[in-house]
DNA sequence: TCATGTAGGTTGCGAATCACTACTTATCCT
DNA sequence: AGGATAAGTAGTGATTCGCAACCTACATGA
């Protein structure tokens, strides 16, 4: 299978680039959502998402490629193959969840389930970036530092890519 | 040009789906955050991405679209197009950082530039979903809870959020 | 003023991907 | 064995992507 399509990854040293390349495809998010909302089985994400079987069996390789879900066969009953996140799947969650407050906010509000800390049964703050002792920082304060600058703090250079 | 292709929204009230309905094609991403990083120019998107004239033409159109990003002629030099970021795109910065962090801790890593509080050049935290008091939340702390459950909470203790 | 350059697109076309439906394979149940 | 079920594959159009060439409005400057 020859890409002729070049991988987004090469523009930029970016992670974002390559996290792209892993869950940048249509439907890759959604079935995330669902494995995290406990849906385990190819049939349960087909009919839940309403994808197409062969796209919906792409993606799942894909994700598994990716390290993001992982694909056993049950022993109980060996049809069943059980799709489970992996670490590298779960700590998605925060970005997922900054997507989807985003789309809450901006795009028609009023999303059904709201996630909730159980411990006291009451919504989640919203996602925002943090300075390192925990004030939430807005647009304004902040800019790019490049790896150079951080190891070397006595000089400071102007740019930002 | 009808769509045969459905909106990811029908699928569920989710505001996952409606963001990724705005943000989900290949290179939005991309373009959003070379947006963030400064550039204004349709070409300069271009020569920065590498990005095909007529996909960045397009991505663009829906980005406007869509109202992340606002189009205007220059006055000085009515060729000249501003594509700027609103609020509303601006907005999507958590989420963004969110993905780009994921994609700098599980892939290969070593982002070069990194965002950091302009106040004390410190690197920013990892975002995390943290509670209504900021506690940062593990996924084992977490539940979906729905919409009515919460207004028959609210019943007894007045407040929505 | 008219040639020339520049910014921001549009058009045409082949390749790749998506989506819909039907078919297949392996396994379980009785 | 016969039928049902889980998880995919295969075939077929429609849609989108990516590349290069082309187009148009404006600006510049000799």
């Amino acid at each position: 299978m020859g890409k002729l399509r070049e991988d987004l990854r090469q523009y930029e040293g970016c992670g974002l680039a390559s996290a792209l390349e892993a869950m940048g495809e249509r439907w890759s998010f959604m079935i995330l959502r669902a494995a995290f909302n406990g849906l385990k089985h190819f049939e349960e994400f087909q009919s839940e998402l309403g994808i197409a079987r062969n796209i919906l069996a792409g993606r799942l390789a894909r994700l598994v490629e990716h390290g993001i879900l992982e694909r056993t066969a049950l022993d109980s009953d060996r049809r069943k193959i059980v799709y489970a996140l992996t670490a590298k799947g779960m700590d998605l969650l925060p970005a997922m969840v900054a997507l989807r407050q985003w789309g809450d906010k901006w795009c028609q509000g009023a999303s059904t389930p709201v996630l909730v800390d159980s411990r006291d049964e009451r919504p989640i703050r919203p996602v925002a970036l943090q300075s390192h002792d925990g004030r939430t920082l807005d647009l304004a304060e902040l800019r790019w530092k490049h790896a150079e600058e951080l190891l070397e703090l006595g000089r400071s250079s102007e740019n930002a890519a």
